[in-house]
DNA sequence: CTAGGACTTGAAGTCGACTTCAGGTCAAGG
DNA sequence: CCTTGACCTGAAGTCGACTTCAAGTCCTAG
């Protein structure tokens, strides 16, 4: 009555709309990543702003984050009642992680830049250039490093 | 005779420096991302320039790439005997992808700072006020969009 | 000689992010 | 009515990047 069903995706248009796979649609309403949409008949209904969660959470992938860090990100968004200043706080404090990546990958672009200029003989003259111009670090031999333990990326 | 062997490191002594286990390290071999390096009694000893290429190895897969473009970025770093010139190329090719991730980067890190000031009171206004800043893109309902098939991010 | 620690190998296990599969349901069209 | 196509569910499979395990080797110290 209130709202028409015109207005309602089926999950074949929320893929088709976001270049998502149904499967994947799937996968993330049972991981909570989306709010699990009304069924007709069975079948989901979603309404057309999953599209715009869809994106935040393909961005915030693209960008290097787990499903599960764009998923805290995204309970501020539409997620409870509590109106938008959870997600102003998610916001501010993922902040820095991304600035960091930003970083990451802004050495990287130095690091090939150089490479892609580099006139070195061999591996270590290449190396001891990259050094000289603070793109790596020296490596320390006698000094417990910081170790991450449960390193995983991929 | 020619070379000393204090010069060369265990493989503990190449995981205290830089920073991965052993087993990452025995597994990169294995992948072809570092040479296999001579063993004396059965056991590896590495030159000390593996330091630097596993330095590359961890920037550039913190930077989102797998270990396969990874790969692909460090056969031309000391890997022939061809010279510099095989990485010059390749820096060059990997460059606009480095680029497209930080501009991905670059636009989480706008709609971060958008939802950390927003002050919408729902999703949807979210959304369009996104849209009109040209952070997100309009869903596009009836066309076939490009569709990844292959689709993996890890 | 024996024990210890660092190392070796190959095989198997794990984790995240999905996809694929098998078997069933629903609504529309002929 | 029956078929077709889109959809449903739960379970199992896959892939990359490792880690963990089991069983064995090498060198040094006591």
């Amino acid at each position: 009555m209130s709202s028409d069903a015109s207005e309602l995706l089926s999950i074949g248009q929320v893929a088709q709309a976001s270049g998502l796979a149904s499967s994947a649609i799937r996968y993330y309403e049972r991981c909570g990543l989306i709010p699990s949409p009304a069924r007709v008949g069975g079948k989901r209904r979603f309404e057309t702003d999953v599209l715009f969660r869809l994106e935040m959470i393909q961005i915030g992938q693209e960008a290097g984050f787990s499903l599960e860090e764009v998923k805290t990100l995204l309970v501020g968004i539409g997620g409870g009642r509590r109106g938008p200043r959870a997600l102003t706080k998610l916001a501010q404090e993922k902040l820095p992680e991304v600035r960091a990546g930003l970083e990451r990958l802004k050495l990287l672009e130095r690091v090939l830049k150089a490479a892609a200029e580099c006139e070195c003989p061999d591996l270590e003259t290449c190396a001891q250039a990259m050094r000289r111009a603070g793109l790596v670090r020296s490596p320390r031999l006698g000094r417990k490093g910081l170790r991450r333990p449960g390193r995983r990326l991929g």
